[in-house]
DNA sequence: AGACATACTACGAAGTTCGTAATATTCAAT
DNA sequence: ATTGAATATTACGAACTTCGTAGTATGTCT
């Protein structure tokens, strides 16, 4: 692994900041959308991937406190976006399942998402976009 | 400007998510250091950027209400990040100036931000390095 | 059964956002 | 020079979010 100059890191920085900020847009029009938070949106998107997970998984998941989880999933449950129920497992906690509401929500995050990737892909030519591919994937598979 | 297919966006919004949680990670590693939240984090940057600008600029650029913004430049004012002042040429309006503390958490946050992309670049050999990085400044300045 | 750990909820304090209304200043006519 | 409208900000308060403390219910271990 060579080192990056700091030219290169610099021109990264810039153009990365630009990209980003489209995704930014993207999330905040989520938020909108459904009157829901950030917050609420990742553990969202977290009971969708993980369910029957408790509010601890996700409080962790997210790191914020337990107490704030408890409140997000107060207004989740409110808006009818997922459930809470009491596994006969083990009764002290909380079971939390994505409702079809909620999957919607979930949807419609998810497309708003894949819209700014389609977007950033688009600025490419065919060769190009298999190319920022693999680097991407690379990175992202890259566990320092 | 051919379509990408829906497998390329996939993997890439996948990809992507994976790569830009470092980025959360740092940016909260900044909030967390010099106790200002995200809003403060995101003014501070701009009025670095933009001496002098009023409190209008700084919401329109950030998408906030004005009266949002100016509890935020009291924030920051409160911390000796910035300073307020009327300028003689038009005196509604403040003018916004970063303090040395103020330099020095701009200083901190950018260096986060650098070393994540730093980061990113370690991932891949030297070639690599200089094509990620033509593709990232092509997307980013494509339909800007 | 008792002691302790686990998982969550209730409540309240502190802080943030933003709408409404008020203030100060500038500009443009009259 | 004065009035009126426009501009730029601040004061205030309502609604909401986060999180710490304390309490409840359940499980585990001896």
């Amino acid at each position: 692994m060579t080192e990056p100059t700091p030219e290169q890191i610099e021109k990264l920085a810039i153009a990365f900041e630009r990209f980003t900020r489209r995704f930014k847009v993207a999330e905040a029009a989520a938020v909108m959308q459904n009157a829901l938070n950030a917050l609420d949106i990742q553990a969202l998107l977290f009971i969708d991937d993980h369910p029957e997970c408790n509010l601890g998984d996700v409080a962790r998941h997210l790191q914020v406190a337990l107490t704030t989880m408890s409140s997000s999933a107060d207004r989740l449950v409110r808006r009818d976006m997922i459930e809470r129920h009491r596994p006969e497992a083990n009764r002290r906690s909380v079971a939390l399942t994505i409702t079809n509401k909620g999957s919607q929500a979930v949807a419609g995050y998810v497309d708003g998402y894949r819209a700014s990737c389609k977007a950033m892909l688009q600025a490419l030519d065919p060769v190009d976009q298999t190319e920022f591919l693999r680097l991407t994937q690379q990175i992202s598979e890259y566990d320092d």
